[in-house]
DNA sequence: CTTGACCCTCACGCCACGTCAGACCTGATG
DNA sequence: CATCAGGTCTGACGTGGCGTGAGGGTCAAG
């Protein structure tokens, strides 16, 4: 009575039978008996362990990982489904974060400004981005830490025209600035110094506060060691990743 | 000046190398120029075609996908994006509910309530979960959308005691069936009419409304059709699912 | 005995690369 | 000029969780 084909088991747990052939081979679910002819049969006691799969599974935990958790008779259920619970938090945040990055690029894209001013404020690549506070904070310490949970504050509150505005106060920076370079303007010039003047107002507006002048020059080392930034300034103009440094570096001193 | 090498691409934009062999080999990214040695070299419109690239890649479009959007010269982004922005809200919903499974899982565990009861009401598997709404709704119209929603609503303010009870409650009715069942009990006899009592009275909590016996009557067909319910009764003794609907039906009609 | 619905075992395909292996190239140094 | 480090290349296989045939055996009903 209790014992099933493949066909059967898949239709009563909704997985495919190539799915049930795959977790027989690799061991994980094994039917209780195979005829002479070679078919599959399972019961209930495996239909039951198939739950259990098809739980973890859904979880998306790996299928060896599920073999281990349910084979290990001591095995730390809950303590695997925190952690697990801790995967599932971050993975959703990051469509969270990711659904605000598509927001603010059709934003863009409606209002008409250039499309490739994005990159920079984008906060997808979390990992990255975490990085980057990591970094901060271990030059600068635990003011930093607070720094940065303000400018994040701050920017949450800012709509549309606020970005487009701050997109485009970006790139008007970088675009004079790659004018700069071209003149072969000393980075301690007065225009350069000028720009400088309007890039740290644009730091301290993202920032929620005026940056010190440390804390300036290690962006300009920021700059120059993470991909994001060198590729969107080397994409502009080759060098000006090194320029802007440069740049930032003697007006920090100066103050 | 602006030429770069696959290694100094990957430094600049933080992809490996074999990604760009990768993206070379399917078309998606050919270096401006490849050198007598079979070096490629890159360019500055190449670092920026890559940056829409990892921009898009970031959100998981496939790379196929990337190709056609950036080589198409009439692409519609705009429509794309706001694709993909579902793509992303539905995603950040999964994992939202995964969690919320997580806890309640968690909950029965430290709780000690016994762990298999925990399938049915998870919310695991939108899709199906999404199906099983539409199946109600088009059968029994508008009104069980309403109806749907007002359980939702319900069960969301509910705490993890109410968790836990809710689903001793179905336990201890599938069980009762299992034994009437065992028991050659017909389905429309005294104890499994009492049974189904409380069955109603579950179903009556759950949905935060009395149902109408239609409305019963369909679910004991959706208890057959679908197997994750399948699952759970037959895996509890082999034609429960059968029994129950018969005797789902069998009140329903009394009513 | 035939039909049609099952069942089996290979075995390749998918996607976006990671990871060797083996060989060639290039620029700086002894 | 030889050497050496550190690039660069082209295969080719591995990853995970199966999907999707191909080619052939099995079983129950008519």
């Amino acid at each position: 009575m209790s014992v099933y084909t493949v066909k059967q088991m898949a239709k009563l747990s909704g997985v495919s039978v190539r799915a049930l052939h795959h977790y027989d081979a690799i061991g994980l679910l094994k039917p209780r008996a195979v005829g002479a002819n070679g078919y599959r049969y399972y019961d209930r006691q495996d239909l039951l362990r198939l739950q259990q799969i098809l739980f973890h599974r859904a979880l998306e935990t790996p299928l060896k990982d599920i073999q281990a958790a349910l084979d290990q008779p001591g095995f730390d259920l809950a303590a695997a489904l925190r952690a697990q619970r801790e995967r599932l938090v971050a993975e959703a945040e990051r469509y969270a974060r990711l659904v605000d990055v598509v927001d603010r690029t059709l934003a863009d894209l409606e209002g008409d400004v250039t499309m490739d001013d994005k990159k920079l404020f984008e906060g997808f690549d979390p990992e990255k981005q975490a990085g980057y506070e990591a970094e901060l904070v271990e030059r600068y310490g635990e003011p930093m830490a607070e720094r940065i949970a303000q400018s994040k504050a701050g920017m949450k509150a800012w709509d549309k025209t606020d970005w487009a505005s701050f997109q485009q106060e970006a790139a008007a920076i970088e675009h004079d600035m790659a004018k700069a370079l071209a003149q072969g303007l000393p980075v301690d010039s007065g225009p350069v110094t000028a720009i400088m003047r309007r890039h740290w107002a644009w730091i301290a507006k993202s920032w929620n506060r005026e940056p010190t002048p440390d804390a300036f020059a290690g962006l300009a080392h920021l700059y120059q060691d993470n991909p994001e930034f060198t590729a969107r300034y080397e994409a502009i103009a080759p060098g000006l990743t090194e320029y802007l440094a440069e740049a930032m570096r003697a007006f920090a001193e100066k103050r």
